[in-house]
DNA sequence: AAGATGACTAACT
DNA sequence: AAGTTAGCCATCT
């Protein structure tokens, strides 16, 4: 039989769970990636929920940076005051990244914006 | 089994 | 600036 075993179907749900937490990985320290970003980046645009959902799924072994992953303007995706909200803030400004109001400049943290300060100075 | 949900986002009011 | 809408689609009820 081709495919009747149940885990066969989550094959390829498994693999791009994957491709994404490979990304995430890296992505490096004082920098952070927005969701649909990620998903670009894992070759998968247009999913950043599935992002989300991976990252919700990542197993606890892998020692994922999820923290370096927020939403497309910039924010938390979790709220300000949740017990999760406030532990990702304070990993971020751990590794330097800097919260305008609640906000990150996205540019600014960016992994791109990292490459040019290795090339040409802060 | 069908409908709601959500660690999202871009595009419109 | 802030709220709504439409795509997204695996998981959860």
């Amino acid at each position: 039989m081709a495919n009747a075993s149940p885990g066969a179907e989550n094959q390829s749900q498994e693999e791009r769970f994957r491709r994404i937490w490979e990304v995430v990985e890296g992505i490096p320290e004082g920098c952070v990636l927005n969701y649909g970003e990620v998903a670009r980046l894992a070759g998968l645009p247009g999913r950043a929920r599935l992002v989300g959902r991976a990252l919700a799924r990542a197993p606890k072994k892998r020692n994922l940076p999820w923290h370096r992953v927020v939403n497309a303007q910039g924010k938390i995706s979790f709220a300000a005051d949740s017990p999760r909200g406030q532990r990702q803030r304070k990993l971020l400004e751990a590794e330097g990244v800097v919260f305008d109001d609640d906000t990150i400049d996205l540019d600014r943290f960016s992994p791109e914006r990292a490459m040019d300060r290795l090339l040409w100075g802060p």
